[in-house]
DNA sequence: CGGGTGTTTTGATTTTCGTCAAGGTTCGGC
DNA sequence: GCCGAACCTTGACGAAAATCAAAACACCCG
């Protein structure tokens, strides 16, 4: 038995196992990753990561979804990212981190001291390489979030939103879904959606209400969306 | 001479050796690294890559401000990125690239086709390494960016801007600067300082006017800035 | 040096979104 | 099933920035 007591469960019956920048490690390289890992489970609401602190932690997520935000010493906040089953977070090597994260549901993370992490990935450069690529991708996703941050209008903001949720939320279900989701949960508040978007509460209320009024989606519930037109909505995301 | 014709001159002269992810190479593997890549001079407005094309090329940066941009198909431009000398630009691994990449100054960069690159990069872990901290720290920026296309008004984003600016051009002077520059030349049209904030080049004008009749900027020609209260900005940053 | 072009500034007006305020809805606990 | 708290929606209003328009300025080139 390679773990004991608190140390995390084998990696084998990981659900992100194969997604996950621990993918195409061999047995021997993720014994090793496991002993300096351990699983934890954060519920909603609970922070994992603060903003500005130093950043002792970095984790793959396996469960759930949480958010990385940045605010001001006055407090108003904004989402800078979402992370979401597979993907990593934390800020490695060096810095402190410039975002806090917090659960948005109940989740599952496998984390790691930074230095542990940084010792270990520095000595397997497949891994860094999984990183390398995780991160690039991750900056072309900000920067299209700049594009919708700086140039588009409420409207415009709130339909690419619901369209992305919806790709993105397609991926994370158990069966293998084809395409993107048209009915899904939100994981965000109305708050939450407006800290994503740069809006405040009672203007993303105004924009959910014209959609649905418009026949564009239905509200089935406060926390559930269903895209009734997939066109329109595109048409709108401008 | 491993060098013949179109090749480029030695690293060993070059201003951004020891600032450069190729910083740490070893001489054999500089002469590698040399061997596929190849200077490229680039006039102010020219372009270096085009936005959702295949990215053939990626790029370090040796003298001269670029930037990134995307843009909306009816016009709306959004700059995501700025790059200064010894930035890398370009989406290595496999993915076309999200953002176009045009001159702000006249510039020399050090240009590579990213088939090439990524397989040189792929055998030079050290390489690799120094750039997923290149793109680590980018992404922290980006994110802090977003902060203020989201959450800030048109006074605190172009408060925070100048002094950014002060910063970032104060790094790439030639002499040993200490701390950030009071004068500079912006590298950036009134247009394009928009394009950075979302905001409108008339708000832009405004607010620049603004600064300087409370004597917080002084403006001695359309480029430059000299900033005579830093105090003040820093407050107005937010 | 002067004229033309493109950029920037300034002004007037409109639009969008934020703010403030009140009323509903949902949900969990007792 | 009722109560309270948190969350969401709706409305009226105001402020900030966008838009539209025109004038002023810088710069290039013959």
């Amino acid at each position: 038995m390679s773990g004991s007591g608190k140390r995390m469960a084998s990696c084998d019956t990981c659900v992100v196992r194969n997604r996950a920048i621990c993918a195409g490690l061999n047995n021997l390289e993720l014994e090793t990753l496991n002993a300096i890992g351990r699983r934890r489970n954060v519920t909603a609401g609970e922070s994992l990561i603060w903003e500005d602190d130093d950043s002792l932690l970095v984790a793959n997520v396996i469960e759930g979804v949480l958010k990385l935000t940045t605010s001001t010493e006055d407090g108003r906040e904004q989402i800078v990212g979402v992370a979401y089953p597979s993907d990593f977070i934390g800020r490695p090597f060096g810095q402190t981190s410039s975002a806090s994260v917090v659960a948005l549901t109940d989740a599952r993370v496998c984390v790691f001291s930074r230095n542990d992490f940084d010792r270990y990935a520095r000595e397997h450069p497949e891994l860094e390489h999984k990183l390398l690529e995780r991160t690039l991708a991750e900056l072309d996703r900000t920067r299209s979030w700049m594009m919708l941050l700086g140039r588009k209008n409420a409207t415009e903001k709130i339909a690419t939103f619901l369209l992305e949720m919806s790709d993105r939320l397609a991926e994370t279900g158990c069966a293998p879904v084809i395409g993107p989701a048209k009915r899904f949960a939100l994981p965000f508040s109305r708050q939450q959606v407006a800290d994503v978007l740069g809006l405040t509460i009672e203007t993303v209320s105004r924009q959910f209400t014209r959609l649905k009024n418009e026949q564009v989606i239905e509200l089935p519930s406060r926390r559930e969306v269903e895209i009734i037109d997939r066109a329109a909505l595109i048409a709108l995301a401008g």
